[in-house]
RNA sequence: GGCCCCAUCGUCUAGUGGCCUAGGACACUGGCUUUUCAUGCCAGUAACACGGGUUCGAGUCCCGUUGGGGUCACCA
């Protein structure tokens, strides 16, 4: 096998600093595909001592999304991916956006069309568009062909001067291009596959190609984690590499991340939902974290698509992973993404995370969705977090406390829950509520351990299970069977609310049994 | 369609020629626990796509078939 001179530096780079980079483009969330990839290089940086850089590549400034960046960085740090090196801690290859960075580029394709390794191209986009849909109406792939003769440098720059708006093409070489991937091995693509793409726009800026390959070798990246629909740009990026005369990184082409159904996933995904009235899927990283999923939960799950550790490990911290994470054992193959156990993920994260932990996220998550429980101070909060356990995701705990922040008057009652629990029995629930109302009213504690007391102590004089009391109250107060523990419940409710409640119920109880 | 990549339970995966009568996790099914929901606990069903080779021996290597995916922009 034989290594081009490039890769074999850039081997031995490596053991004196690892860099990689995230490069996400501001044109809206965090999708969850990238943050796995984001994820992958940060981890790659953590486990060798080296540097994870952000770079932002807003070179298209037509797709440019208001917000987006703050988005992404918002959403980069509540997963906890801190970087090194890029928007707002700065670094020593700054600016890590690349619309600072125009006049690096250009000088860069300057000297590769002074060197003849590209090209001014004057065809128009129109000509271009009219050719590819000649070349498909005889079902043929259209592939640009290189001028002859080219035109000189000097033509192409008096043409632009004189208002024509040209691109620039890079001149592939005319060998077959070798890719060397540490997951897919050695991949060759011929070069018929191949043509001159273009490397500058006709509004001057780069393509992502050529700004891509020029900061890489700029930041010094030695190690390119990416997603696999990238394989066939890496000859191209090679290419260039070659042509002026960078080291090429080590690349590593990771699978992609499916729906459970094969699909791509994507943005487009949350709108077909909604157009059919069905709940959108979570698709990027904001829409999992406003669902109540935890960052350890989501980072641990994404870890493992396309990824494993072995030995059957599977749940584990960041740290663990950094630890365990290495190249060699990142899988060849596409995932799908399985909600069902990013959920038991998440349960059981839930499960195990400090009340400390638990406490904060919580706040973040009703501050994100907006939830009523932004309402509550952190004692209280701790307190809902104790009741729940069991909860699955933050949205769990959310509905079940809806019932504290209802109106009185305004607690619609589930006509099953009605039906089962106080009208079964010729009425035993509605009765059990009139008792329970007179005594609740007198009873001279409202604290859980007395009300828990008060409650048992009445089952065994009745001689009924604690459901025949807890239940009715449940409908009483929340208007269905669920709900946190009943002493709790009555607790966090208070003694007013609990008694208007059960007051309105039994005032109402002839109109729900008709209903 | 051309080129490229991939292929172990429904899903994520372990497996790097003998330790595999293929392991784990999620889901599913059954049971147990429980004041509701949920959690938890126990058990069970379930896979090497197919066909050829190579080898004493193949899930593991090679070839083909089939299937899936990616990519073919002045987007990234």
């Amino acid at each position: 096998m034989v290594y081009s001179l490039a890769y074999v530096r850039s081997r031995v780079l490596t053991i004196e600093a690892v860099k990689v980079r995230f490069a996400p483009s501001p044109t809206g969330y965090l999708h969850v595909g990238g943050a796995r990839t984001a994820l992958f290089n940060w981890l790659f940086a953590r486990k060798h001592g080296g540097a994870f850089i952000l770079r932002i590549e807003d070179t298209d400034r037509s797709r440019h999304v208001a917000d987006s960046l703050e988005k992404i960085l918002d959403d980069m740090r509540w997963l906890g991916l801190h970087w090194d090196e890029g928007p707002e801690v700065g670094g020593e290859s700054a600016p890590y956006f690349q619309s600072e960075r125009l006049d690096i580029y250009t000088r860069h394709i300057d000297k590769l069309l002074e060197s003849g390794r590209a090209y001014f191209a004057l065809e128009t986009p129109e000509e271009l568009s009219a050719m590819r849909d000649a070349a498909n109406a005889q079902k043929q792939t259209f592939k640009y062909r290189r001028p002859d003769p080219l035109p000189t440098v000097e033509e192409g720059r008096a043409a632009k001067a004189a208002g024509r708006e040209v691109t620039v093409r890079f001149a592939m070489p005319e060998n077959d291009m070798i890719v060397q991937d540490e997951v897919l091995g050695e991949v060759r693509i011929p070069r018929e596959e191949l043509e001159d793409f273009v490397i500058q726009k006709r509004d001057g800026w780069p393509t992502y190609h050529f700004a891509c390959v020029v900061d890489d070798e700029l930041m010094g990246v030695t190690h390119v984690l990416r997603g696999q629909e990238h394989l066939m740009n890496t000859p191209k990026h090679v290419a260039m590499q070659q042509a002026m005369g960078f080291r090429t990184p080590i690349y590593a082409h990771l699978s992609i991340i499916f729906n459970m159904n094969g699909s791509k996933m994507s943005k487009r995904d949350k709108e077909k939902a909604l157009a059919k009235g069905l709940v959108p899927p979570e698709i990027d990283v904001h829409d999992f974290r406003v669902a109540g999923y935890l960052p350890e939960a989501l980072l641990n799950f994404i870890s493992l698509l396309g990824w494993s550790p072995g030995e059957d490990r599977e749940q584990m911290t960041l740290e663990e992973t950094v630890e365990a994470f290495d190249l060699s054992r990142l899988g060849s193959a596409n995932a799908k993404f399985d909600r069902d156990k990013l959920l038991s993920f998440n349960t059981d994260w839930c499960a195990k995370l400090s009340p400390e932990r638990l406490l904060a996220a919580l706040k973040d998550f009703a501050s994100v969705s907006g939830s009523k429980l932004a309402d509550f101070d952190d004692e209280t909060l701790a307190y809902l977090l104790r009741i729940n356990a069991g909860y699955r995701t933050f949205r769990d705990i959310e509905a079940k406390c809806a019932f504290l922040w209802a109106v009185d008057d305004a607690i619609e009652y589930d006509a099953k829950a009605v039906r089962k629990v106080l009208q079964k029995n010729e009425g035993a629930g509605f009765s059990m509520l009139e008792h329970l109302v007179e005594l609740l009213a007198n009873h001279e504690s409202w604290e859980s351990a007395s009300l828990e007391q008060f409650l048992t102590t009445l089952c065994e004089e009745k001689g009924v299970k604690l459901g025949a009391v807890a239940q009715p109250l449940r409908v009483a107060l929340t208007g269905t069977t669920i709900s946190p523990p009943i002493y709790d419940t009555l607790v966090l409710l208070g003694r007013e609310k609990t008694l208007a409640r059960i007051q309105r119920i039994l005032t109402l109880k002839e109109t729900i049994a008709q209903g």
